[in-house]
DNA sequence: ACTCACCTCTACCGTTTGGTAGGTATAAGA
DNA sequence: TCTTATACCTACCAAACGGTAGAGGTGAGT
């Protein structure tokens, strides 16, 4: 017996196809074709286990949050106090859309294709965890230990979106002068990380 | 006589709506259709000024680049010292994508369709006035007034990045509890400065 | 008056698109 | 054994795609 959670090998490989696919080629760039090719069955089958395109797009989607969803709660139980929290947090996110870029275009596609749909996503899925972050920054501005000036919905949002962005496009921009691919990624991650923390604590010198 | 550079009304007209309709559904969910009808012409006509939808698209991404290459000179000349050089700087860009928020969607949607083709036009366009600015970051870090830490190319291209992903995503995200929209670029912009500059100063408290 | 470049059009092309109809093999349940 | 649901297939569809052929109109130069 199939759930909708725990589908048959095809189902499944349809979905890594059409993960990878769209996240490269974009959603209207990508042929139903294309990923039935890539696993290797008929287009028909696809539209079997997915019965659209659509529907397609809306479970590739769904697992991306879902999993995010299933990281989140395992984040907060790292509970460690002040900028070890934050490490912990950032250091979270960022490898998350660092374990699968895949994830971080996904997401940057469908902020830039479906804006009002990404919205009511992340109201659903990314606004709770937003209240704790800016409460947290909220009471270190009360603790002296961050800094009165920071917007705390803005900064958390910039920093999400310097993830995101960063990730999604670090084989772009990559580093202009170290030609080595396997470096770029943590340097880019090690300064991502830098810039948020300093743009959000005072500093102790 | 219309020269490259000084076109007619219709391929203007025509290069405007590519560049929106490029902007809003990407390249490979717009058709020429579409296009041909934002400006109230066939088809054919289109093809008759832009030989390809390739070659349309060429023309939306050069039209950027140049208006880019036309306005950084300027910001150039605005040479002021220390902070208020990376103000200028930083604000400049700032407006550049903000004064039309096409061209981050734009450059955001080519980071993510063509990523070596892009990687060709930044080492054009935009690595001199990288190399300017990571120049001035080492001078600072020398002078003592920008942090040692700073990995100066991966700052510039972080901040970059920020920038136009903040812009070009702006709607979806926007701030979640401000319903206006006015406000809250200028709010958004405010704190992506900030975050700049935290990142890059010591503190002088 | 004639030419010729410029621009736009109608009509059409082959290909690819997302999607449907309907058949077939398989395996479990009654 | 007969039924039924599952999963995959071949064959096909109308619509939309990017692009071409070729004719017609207009305006400046000779």
């Amino acid at each position: 017996m199939t759930t909708a959670t725990e589908q048959t090998d095809v189902a499944q490989a349809l979905l890594d196809a059409a993960t990878k696919l769209f996240a490269e080629g974009g959603y209207d760039g990508t042929s139903l074709q294309s990923i039935a090719d890539e696993v290797g069955v008929r287009k028909p089958s696809l539209l079997y286990h997915y019965p659209s395109k659509e529907e397609l797009r809306l479970a590739v989607l769904r697992r991306v949050f879902e999993h995010w969803n299933e990281v989140f709660p395992r984040i907060l139980q790292v509970a460690t106090s002040g900028s070890d929290r934050f490490e912990g947090l950032v250091g979270e996110i960022v490898s998350f859309f660092a374990q699968d870029p895949d994830r971080a275009r996904l997401v940057l596609r469908e902020m830039l294709d479906r804006p009002e749909h990404l919205r009511v996503q992340m109201n659903e899925y990314v606004a709770p965890w937003i209240k704790i972050m800016t409460d947290y920054i909220r009471q270190g501005q009360q603790n002296g230990t961050v800094r009165a000036e920071v917007d705390p919905e803005a900064y958390v949002l910039h920093v999400i979106g310097m993830i995101v962005s960063g990730i999604a496009t670090v084989d772009v921009i990559g580093a202009p002068d170290a030609a080595g691919i396997p470096g770029d990624l943590d340097r880019h991650v090690r300064e991502t990380v830098r810039i948020a923390r300093a743009g959000l604590f005072i500093d102790e010198s």
